[in-house]
DNA sequence: CATGGGATTGACT
DNA sequence: GTCAATCCCATGC
């Protein structure tokens, strides 16, 4: 993935995000969900401002901005559009590629359909942790690849974002059209990407 | 310095 | 359907 990838409007790269490859620590998946989130609107982290937390939405795009999330668990961003803005998309979740068994192993699980079905799950099957703060995601540890070549971009439905409170109309969550990766509750198909 | 609230998940009724 | 686990950090006194 190029730099200027990231450098463009958030909602573009959300959308644009489906069907890349993220790969870490021996295991890879196709990203099957995302989330934007933008400094402007109050779901997003950076709405506060700059602080220690949010100085990653604020620097250079195409670095991870990973937190912990209710105190458990570890979530993976791409941070996008210009330095300075406050954006970054969120990766919900993967459809798994390649070492499914240290997955299994890590999850705990077998089903295929569970291993990466949510922000949380995919940091645990792919080892993603708050060291990955800031790495670069084309040369660092974790990292972004282009879609699979000669494969067909899929078809993306959008709807509103999971988990949050505020901002809850914004249809910002996209995802492939009936894909079984998808956490739950799957989006309705019908809806267009925005 | 104390407190409250999550961009979640899994277990349970 | 309900609910607890668990910790970083933003906020307020």
């Amino acid at each position: 993935m190029e730099s200027g990838f990231y450098d463009r409007p958030v909602l573009a790269v959300a959308r644009d995000l489906i069907g890349c490859t993220v790969t870490h620590a021996g295991a890879s998946g196709a990203i099957v969900e995302t989330e934007a989130y933008h400094a402007i609107e109050p779901a997003c982290h950076a709405h506060v401002g700059l602080t220690a937390r949010t100085r990653p939405l604020f620097g250079p795009p195409g670095r991870a901005y990973v937190y912990r999330s209710y105190g458990i668990h570890a979530l993976l961003n791409a941070v996008s559009e210009a330095e300075g803005v406050g954006a970054a998309v969120l990766i919900r979740a993967l459809e798994p590629l390649e070492g499914l068994e240290l997955m299994r192993a890590r999850r705990g699980l077998s089903d295929v359909h569970e291993l990466c079905s949510g922000p949380g799950k995919l940091s645990q099957a792919l080892r993603i942790g708050l060291e990955h703060n800031e790495g670069d995601l084309a040369a660092g540890a974790v990292r972004i690849g282009p879609r699979v070549a000669g494969s067909e971009i899929p078809a993306i439905v959008a709807g509103p974002r999971i988990g949050i409170t505020r901002a809850t109309e914004l249809p910002w969550r996209f995802a492939v059209a009936g894909s079984r990766f998808v956490s739950r509750p799957r989006p309705r198909a019908g809806a267009r990407p925005g």
